[in-house]
DNA sequence: CAGCGTGTTGAGGA
DNA sequence: TTCCTCAACACGCT
């Protein structure tokens, strides 16, 4: 998947393709990619709205129809297209999903790893308790948050930094690739437990969220493995990242090799030295 | 052949 | 009960 800055990258595109487009049909061709409603209930639904806006809330793409939100989670690998009819920019064995529009434009969704997830809610049923973006934390780059909330999370927490960052029920919008970036930049070590940071360091890892953040929303996403935004495109931050993938090669701030380990499941990249 | 991966969730243990 | 860890999801690549 996208990170937090592919998906706002794929929002953006989305939106300027888009806008005010009418939906006339709706084919699934992978049941278990539709969360809810059931395939009859959303077809009926999405048919003769139109798409007001495209727009992000964390990772999650929210295509804002007239009367219901369509929520997209691309995890993995997943990926819009929105191209004519006749040409698929992605293996068609791995279309999961298609929108017809009225333009006779058709939006598709592919993933060849099929862990994305799409779901319809009503805009009267957004603030239930079943709406996906109500059991996630603000933003990690909302200019908003402040030292001492996050001081506050983190004081409760025993588990070690990395996961904390990870976990979207807190602070939405980092991943793997910028988790590690940000400890880095930020000079602390992963496996810290989130109760021993300092203010200091909260805050440093605070500031360097947002700068990491929206830095790589600058520059396209990152493109690592298969992820391109759309067909052709490709984001340009994986030419600054500075320690994600670059186990034994040199850290650029003090020259000792960058060691990789598992931490909570996931790569987790670091300078033993300088992240201490 | 085994392990890994841009993400999330639910089960089960402490 | 709360906190935390880890397997599972599906599939291609090394």
């Amino acid at each position: 998947m996208p990170e937090l800055p592919e998906v706002v990258t794929v929002c953006e595109i989305l939106n300027r393709q888009l806008q005010n487009q009418m939906i006339l049909n709706f084919q699934i061709y992978y049941a278990k990619l539709l969360l809810n409603p059931s395939i009859e209930v959303f077809k009926t639904k999405v048919q003769n709205q139109k798409i007001a806006r495209v727009y992000n809330q964390a990772k999650y793409i929210i295509f804002e129809l007239e009367d219901d939100l369509i929520i997209s989670h691309l995890r993995m690998e997943g990926r819009w297209a929105y191209e004519k009819p006749e040409f698929y920019s992605y293996n068609q064995e791995l279309l999961e999903a298609q929108f017809e529009l009225e333009n006779g434009y058709v939006l598709r969704y592919y993933d060849f790893r099929r862990f994305g997830t799409l779901e319809l809610i009503s805009k009267a049923d957004v603030k239930s308790l079943q709406s996906p973006v109500n059991k996630i934390g603000p933003q990690a780059n909302d200019p908003n948050l402040t030292v001492s909330w996050w001081q506050e999370k983190c004081a409760k927490i025993r588990r070690p930094i990395k996961t904390v960052l990870l976990d979207q029920s807190l602070i939405s919008g980092i991943g793997n690739i910028y988790a590690n970036e940000i400890l880095y930049v930020a000079k602390i070590n992963p496996h810290l437990p989130a109760n021993q940071l300092t203010a200091q360091q909260v805050e440093k890892m605070l500031r360097q969220s947002r700068i990491i953040l929206n830095q790589a929303i600058k520059h396209g996403g990152t493109t690592i493995h298969s992820f391109a935004p759309q067909f052709g495109d490709s984001g340009g931050y994986q030419n600054f990242l500075l320690v994600h993938g670059k186990n034994n090669q040199n850290c650029s701030r003090c020259g000792a090799k960058i060691v990789k380990e598992m931490l909570g499941g996931r790569g987790t990249y670091y300078c033993p030295i300088c992240q201490n």
